[in-house]
DNA sequence: TTGAAAGCGCTAACAG
DNA sequence: CTGTTAGCGCTTTCAA
């Protein structure tokens, strides 16, 4: 199947490439009647501009990359589809790479994309990124970068984020709120900022309601597994009889925390509540279903996007990108690992 | 910052563009001496080849596509995982498009993909294609394609699936070998071809067991939802009270049929056991957890992708295709909905 | 062992 | 309103 390009219509036409060009982009200066001639020939034809060239040509893509750091997670596979979906809006494509928390693969996949020409570049820092000389780079070059969810304050750059102390000071707040008074906490690793500022939000809340911090009453939990909750909810009984609330830095550990407190015969809402953090879906299918934050991944993709096609739209005019930081705006899902609100609101 | 190219290297060097792209692609016919100061004045100027020019030169993108009915999906996002992994140690980049089952999309993606040149296609069916000549059309225009787990025998073109058929057959032996004598099925909507085989493997397992077929146990599930899976659990006992085992056409179903069961006091498995299919992430956490049988994504992603490699290769040597159908296996995973296996094995 | 030249397909500036 | 020309960055003959 010979590819049909500019040439070919314009030989079969007895026209020169550069008309053919300007009819199909619709400048303002072609024969209506020659523009619909070209039109006619070129669906006809199934003519399709070769992108590579136009890329070229143009020095643009329409393509973006995506670093994701796993793929498979209901909060980022909700990114993937916001970010698609905008980006389709605009005509832009997507070109995923997973950096699974690697440091040397985040770099690497930077490096890829930036030699595929792509317009820009949206990036979840993985936990083990503590320089950020790459991702500087990759903005000098004049690639747009806007880092989305795992960010740093050190890179200069647009960013769409939650609020992850709000989100857990109000999760800690609404357990509060329910008549919890003796609440423990299972945080995650100690580096990513997203699990500190969890604990900050945390303590925060306990400080505001005038409950002492005991640091007893805080869980590591050194991997982001099922089965890190159900171990640790069996520790947190045993060390702590009259624990009334449980409030876990992410939903799959407090899922775990909720099936061992049933096997252990502890009543949730009633004897301890459990609340947990994202909303990922088999929040609404445990027993009893799980209250947690809301953490809008699809939300965050398109806001990503957009920010992203601004700074491109910005660089293309030459003008210099101002950095804007986007907070999506979180919310508790009530659902039964929690006691309703009394009625009497404040 | 202004961009690398081959010409510049050329001109600092002092000599031509000529040598310099051919010293960067390792040619036998340069002078040891040049290609060393090439080869270090590329790397201190952190020369990247334009992969747009590049592609234009060479008539390739190194980028394929992937079109996908719905990302956020355990086993989707698993698909892309295994993709993502595989194209990478080939140097391949991959594009996501995410089809939504709608057949126009599927369309449309296509369209795109070919306009970006992509090198190949991976695709799994929409559940609303029933016309098939856009796909024709992709591989007239000689870019390869490889379906993976929704395919048509209609098209010919290599293929990656999993036997639905023999799947559902064992999943059936299995609760049957496990004592149940009166089995519902709960299936999909009745278009996909998937559904549609699961619901012959049930029957055939039923057949060969000598029990017969009573279609009165069948329920058509209209989405793929916990949900559904909830309200039909309901009426399968409403309308057989004596029935002992369920075989959901997926997890996610079966989860929502474990759920009203426990409420209505029907004890899984001893009462009631119940199979889910494809053993999503969520299978482990249910209560009990869900029986079901593994439907490899990951695997299936890795696959069609080495498939689509070979193809892509193929095509390139001027040779024809000769379509593979590659079929990977799959496995029940007992867990704690259905019985244990009677000690003395057949 | 090197380089000049042509061209992949498209577009923009400019001339007619 | 249309065409000529030049060139994006790279590769590949082919001649030197």
């Amino acid at each position: 199947m010979p590819k049909v390009t500019l040439k070919k219509l314009a030989k079969i036409l007895g026209i020169s490439p550069a008309t053919v060009s300007k009819a199909l982009k619709n400048y303002p200066d072609i024969n209506e009647n020659t523009k619909k001639r070209v039109l006619e020939l070129a669906k006809s034809l199934n003519y399709q501009p070769n992108s590579l060239a136009q890329g070229l040509r143009n020095n643009e893509s329409k393509i973006i990359g995506l670093v994701i750091p796993e793929i498979v997670h209901h909060f980022f596979s909700n990114i993937i589809s916001g970010v698609i979906k905008a980006a389709e809006k605009k005509g832009y494509l997507i070109i995923i790479l997973q950096s699974n928390e690697s440091y040397e693969q985040e770099k690497s996949h930077l490096k890829k994309l930036m030699d595929k020409n792509v317009d820009g570049i949206l990036l979840s820092l993985s936990d083990t990124t503590t320089e950020y000389k790459h991702i500087k780079q990759v903005i000098d070059r004049g690639i747009p970068i806007v880092m989305y969810d795992k960010i740093s304050k050190l890179i200069s750059a647009s960013k769409v984020i939650i609020d992850d102390q709000k989100a857990a000071f109000n999760a800690t707040q609404y357990l509060i709120d329910t008549g919890c008074r003796k609440i423990a906490h299972i945080r995650g690793d100690l580096k990513p900022q997203t699990t500190i500022d969890r604990f900050i939000g945390y303590k925060k809340a306990l400080a505001k309601n005038n409950i002492e911090f005991d640091a007893s009453l805080v869980y590591n939990c050194k991997g982001l597994t099922f089965n890190e909750g159900y171990k640790i909810a069996k520790k947190i009984i045993n060390d702590h009889k009259d624990v009334d609330g449980v409030f876990a830095f992410t939903d799959l550990v407090a899922t775990g925390v909720l099936k061992r407190f049933r096997e252990l015969d502890i009543h949730v809402p009633n004897q301890v509540s459990v609340m947990g953090f994202s909303d990922w879906f088999l929040t609404k299918i445990t027993t009893p279903t799980l209250s947690t934050v809301h953490q809008p991944g699809y939300e965050m993709g398109q806001e990503a996007f957009e920010v992203l096609y601004r700074d491109i739209c910005t660089l293309k005019k030459g003008l210099k990108i101002i950095p804007e930081i986007i907070e999506i705006p979180t919310y508790i899902v009530p659902r039964n690992s929690t006691k309703k609100l009394p009625k009497i609101s404040k």
